[in-house]
DNA sequence: TTGAAAGCGCTAACAT
DNA sequence: ATGTTAGCGCTTTCAA
């Protein structure tokens, strides 16, 4: 508005203060929710506040409050949907809280150490990891200094974070019943990262109620949940000898490429030929191109229980670490051979399958 | 390591000058990179942070240089993979140079300016808006607070903030070329949102080079840069009495859920009964599944760029606002169908096509 | 309800 | 090379 020097220091509290014929701590006062300013002089104040374009510093706060507002978020720099999914939802709510999200991503094949080394410089007040490994090292010493720690899709041994997962061994139960009651014969699971304990708790799960069914001799791979990893394990998978029916990925984004080499690149019709079957229903499951049956995560409720197990333990309403575990269902869609019962159409009218069915 | 209360406050320079018997400001020399301290003294500090913990507290540093270390980034809350590619490689690279993200979501359908204003509040060095709207007043606000403003896949009218995009209008103009070159007959763009720069720039460039070559009557649909909007359009398109065989997506998002319509839900062979391109050339666009004949535009470089516009404008270097334009190309792949002659290979084996060619 | 004063943890002159 | 000093812009007692 204003034709001042483009350059000119933004207006303080005390700029403000002078302009309206107030104290500083008026302006502060003024700036804050609960705080006792007569109507009339709050009402000078912003006034003054808005001719001067005035904003409170949140650094200036901060280092008052020790808070700085501000929840590290790291992500892998990997391409993943469910992951990027995750942090627009998880953004979007910590600002609904009155939180700014400090990014960071991380490698996945190195070590995240330095990354939240970096991150807590800047004071923040909690730290979300999605799918990323914390070392115990550092679960400790984030305990110490009173960080709250919520790993996101993904869990620690140290009791020292907090998790929220989606339920890994479980669905990856059922998806083993739901693939042998489909009558399948040859199994493969293409896991994500060794180092994974979402990947390896998925694993288990699909073994466990296979072994319990009698299979024996499963094929294994490791897709590094990325894409191209995937491809690679899916061909291997498909030139052997005796190739599998039944693909189980470690989640959706390597289960969509695997459909995608399956069927452009050896001409199966996928669903008939081979099944392949995926983890997280990212939106891109439901496109007819894939079509992929998939254990859901609810994002959504994934998210609301991150954020409520970050803010109960800025509260210290929250003590102990917590790990929950949002309950999924197996989407049936048309990736994998159906078996003959057990079939239901939900409430929102996805076809599921459940193992009582 | 120490088995201190657990809600002890972190230590301070103080508490590090104490334990190494120096000065506060000795403290503050040793963790600053260009500062005089003696290799002795350096010493005896660090070893008295490791010991306490201690980490230099940023936002106090922020308080005093007046710059937080922090960048505002702005992406949009829809999916898109070529958003989130941008924001992973925007947040690796100022990351290198010594930034933090700080992240927002923008709702493309209202106005940017609330989120803004919150960003604003933390101080931010720089504002990069990922396909996010900027308001003229805003920019202006901006321009006039010394606040440097990159948009990036975006522009605006003003010269107050710069810009870092695609060739959009050159892209655009190759992609009809070709598919004239291709023999098509009908055409047909799907648009991202209206109030969009970069799609109104692909559909003047498409319209333009089209008309040159004699075709009028060019379909039009709006899928607002969404899987479903472009479905949606997609199969309004496809269901015409005179359905188009050559639709250009505003991007690739739309592109990769467009042929998966085609394919799926019309049953039509993409690359032989209809010719589908997008622009961007996401990872996705090479899966065997879509193999998406695009204009690519190059992450890496933009990002680049990016930065490059974001620091130059705090250093000073940079006073005016630059609009800068990666040079890109047609990435020729099989969903659509090819003319008899201008291709070539690229150097890195990706076959291209070009107007002159 | 308001103002004065102290100080959060650090950097940046300025001395020494 | 090191210490002393004065703030950065706010919140927070404490008085009035």
């Amino acid at each position: 508005m204003s034709d001042a020097p483009p350059d000119r220091r933004p207006a303080t509290a005390h700029d403000v203060a002078k302009a309206a014929g107030v104290s500083q701590s008026a302006v502060s006062r003024a700036f804050t929710p609960g705080a006792s300013v007569s109507p009339a002089t709050r009402e000078r104040i912003v006034a003054a506040a808005r001719e001067l374009g005035y904003r409170p510093n949140l650094v200036a706060r901060s280092l008052i409050t020790g808070r700085a507002n501000l929840i590290g978020v790291t992500v892998p720099a990997n391409a993943n949907p469910f992951y990027h999914a995750a942090l627009n939802a998880l953004t979007a709510a910590f600002a609904r809280a009155g939180y700014g999200v400090l990014m960071f991503t991380s490698d996945p094949l190195r070590g995240s150490d330095p990354v939240l080394e970096e991150v807590l410089r800047y004071r923040v007040d909690a730290l979300v990891l999605i799918s990323t490994s914390l070392s115990s090292h550092f679960a400790d010493e984030c305990m110490n200094i009173g960080l709250p720690v919520v790993m996101f899709n993904r869990k620690t041994d140290s009791d020292a974070a907090s998790s929220v997962t989606g339920q890994n061994r479980e669905g990856a139960r059922t998806i083993a019943a739901f693939l042998h009651a489909g009558r399948h014969k040859r199994y493969a699971y293409v896991a994500g990262l060794e180092s994974s304990s979402t990947s390896r708790d998925r694993e288990e799960g699909f073994l466990e109620t296979l072994r319990e069914k009698g299979v024996r001799a499963i094929e294994r791979r490791v897709g590094q949940y990325t894409a191209a990893g995937a491809e690679e394990a899916v061909v291997s998978l498909l030139t052997a000898s005796k190739p599998p029916d039944a693909i189980f990925c470690a989640n959706d984004h390597m289960a969509l490429a695997a459909i995608s080499v399956a069927r452009a690149r050896f001409g199966l019709n996928v669903g008939e030929d081979v099944s392949i079957v995926g983890f997280d229903d990212v939106d891109m499951a439901r496109w007819p191109v894939f079509d992929l049956t998939t254990f859901s995560q609810p994002l959504d409720d994934m998210v609301r229980r991150a954020v409520a197990a970050v803010l109960d333990q800025l509260n210290g309403t929250l003590d102990t670490a917590l790990h929950d575990e949002a309950p999924g269902r197996l989407i049936v869609r048309g990736s994998a051979r159906k078996p003959r019962t057990g079939l239901a159409t939900a409430d929102n009218g996805a076809l599921t399958w459940s193992m009582r069915g």
